[in-house]
DNA sequence: CGTCATTACGGAATGCGTAATGATA
DNA sequence: TATCATTACGCATTCCGTAATGACG
């Protein structure tokens, strides 16, 4: 098989059609650059130059040659370009899990910011709750996740990328409306439109807690998983719903959000989760964005 | 820059995850591909597999690498198989000219046969006039011509691909037609569309020469310079014509077709013209092929 | 202690540059 | 005779294989 200085002389001399001024381009004499086209022609048993003293052409399959040597050569030099990049974490493909909740604030963040800074990135998204990308996760079907506490696999590590405060979501025409800021026990007897224990066991877990832990009974009308048909049925009256603060960014009609004043403060955390031995350079990179993001 | 066998080494190692297999698959020890694979990281400043000394893996950088390394690889392969079907004559483009009434006969002959025993080689075919295709061969634009004689041109050479006879064509209703043959004497006082001096000079020339040598007067009533123009006038009956042989094949309505007696066979001939410097393989083929057709 | 990648080292081959040669207009 | 490609030759570098070392289970 050529070497790719073989090509390189070719490709050198097929283009000047003369040794002399070819060898100069590319830093060498004339001697050298004389016996490697002869080995190149040697090694593909075919003559690819008509040479006399007086001038240089390029024979028939020298000139099916040329381009395929140029190409290979461009090839070769976009392949370290791009392989370098990916090194560096400035190229590639990074599959990531999220949450549906962190789509409204964080990943349009995050994406538009993975767009500026490292254009040659490309993020394949996937929307999944928490369980399913932590299994993903540890089957290497994503790389990163978005997705909600705890992360305790041993395989894996997480960074906290969001805390938001938990505020209330109730029917424009609820009693409760014109209050500024709402207390838990403002709660106590409202129709309460809860989450999931399984597919939404964070928030089902966090909003129990809150309100158990402030001596509230709570009146769970409905249990559901994603935040979207929660805030669906507040604003058909059907109760009032305790949701994250970035769910503001939804603006469904007739619904409007209460701060929840709270002694301690229990904050709704997102977090990015990874596989402890992943390699990709890509995934340092993603958390550095992170960290550097206002809400981090 | 790095080397071929850096990436065929880099390849066999990520396709095996095993320097031991890889080695044997490369017919090579152990030491020198570890060796080679150290100076391909080193080359790109990347690390492209992660090692222990009981498992291989591919980095991210690595698995970005492996494709553009294999897409080389094959394109080499490919180039260096492709140029030597090249310089063999088996593949690549000719530029071929060819005069309108070639295409009755030869043309298609030698197309299909090309097609058939040079599946890899392209005709790019053209037609014009004699005159206009020594023209391009000269300035290079076609590399090889179907042309009427004479190529005189010091640059060109030129091979006889085909000698027909000339036949008279008449209307089915003239009054010669019932004749099995026709000599040149039958000819004296019928009204005969002949060749345009210009443009169909080689027609002109033929004709002419062999009805005055015979002592014949034409009756010329038009000069025309394609065949088939010439068989539609014809079928009109303005006149009767002598054409090439191949004129049969354009089975035109109420148009018969007689063999001319001649004392002295004077053949109509096409030549296969190329410049003599000319080095592309293919012209051989074609000149090979030409030679083997039974017209030939 | 066995497996497997890496480092150490000696000999062969490759590749450069300088100098000489050969061919062409 | 001048130009330009090629051959001759000496030196440095590269690369392979064998042997030794080191890490990990």
């Amino acid at each position: 098989m050529f070497d790719f200085s073989q090509l390189r002389c070719f490709a050198a001399v097929a283009e000047e059609l003369h040794f002399g001024r070819a060898a100069a381009r590319l830093n060498m004499t004339q001697p050298p650059l004389s016996r490697q086209i002869q080995v190149l022609e040697r090694i593909l048993d075919v003559r690819l130059l008509e040479r006399t003293s007086r001038s240089v052409r390029l024979t028939a399959a020298g000139r099916s040659f040329l381009p395929e040597a140029q190409r290979i050569l461009r090839l070769a030099e976009a392949a370290t370009h791009v392989t370098r990049q990916v090194a560096a974490g400035r190229a590639g493909v990074l599959k990531l899990g999220f949450t549906a909740a962190s789509a409204y604030d964080v990943l349009p963040c995050l994406v538009s910011a993975v767009r500026r800074t490292l254009p040659d990135v490309t993020l394949a998204l996937r929307e999944m709750v928490s369980k399913d990308q932590i299994a993903d996760l540890l089957a290497g079907r994503i790389d990163a996740a978005l997705v909600r506490p705890p992360v305790t696999h041993p395989d894996l590590t997480a960074i906290r990328v969001l805390a938001e405060p938990l505020v209330v979501a109730l029917p424009a025409a609820h009693p409760l409306a014109p209050r500024d800021r709402l207390s838990p026990g403002d709660l106590g007897g409202a129709a309460l439109i809860g989450y999931a224990p399984n597919e939404a066991r964070y928030f089902h877990d966090l909003t129990r807690d809150l309100l158990v832990e402030t001596g509230i009974q709570p009146r769970i009308v409905q249990q559901l998983t994603q935040i979207h048909s929660i805030l669906a049925l507040v604003r058909a009256a059907v109760g009032i719903a305790l949701v994250p603060a970035a769910a503001e960014r939804l603006r469904f009609a007739d619904v409007v959000f209460r701060p929840l004043a709270l002694s301690a403060p229990r904050p709704v955390e997102l977090l990015l989760a990874w596989r402890r031995d992943a390699d990709d350079p890509l995934i340092a990179q993603l958390v550095s964005i992170l960290s550097d993001m206002p809400a981090g």
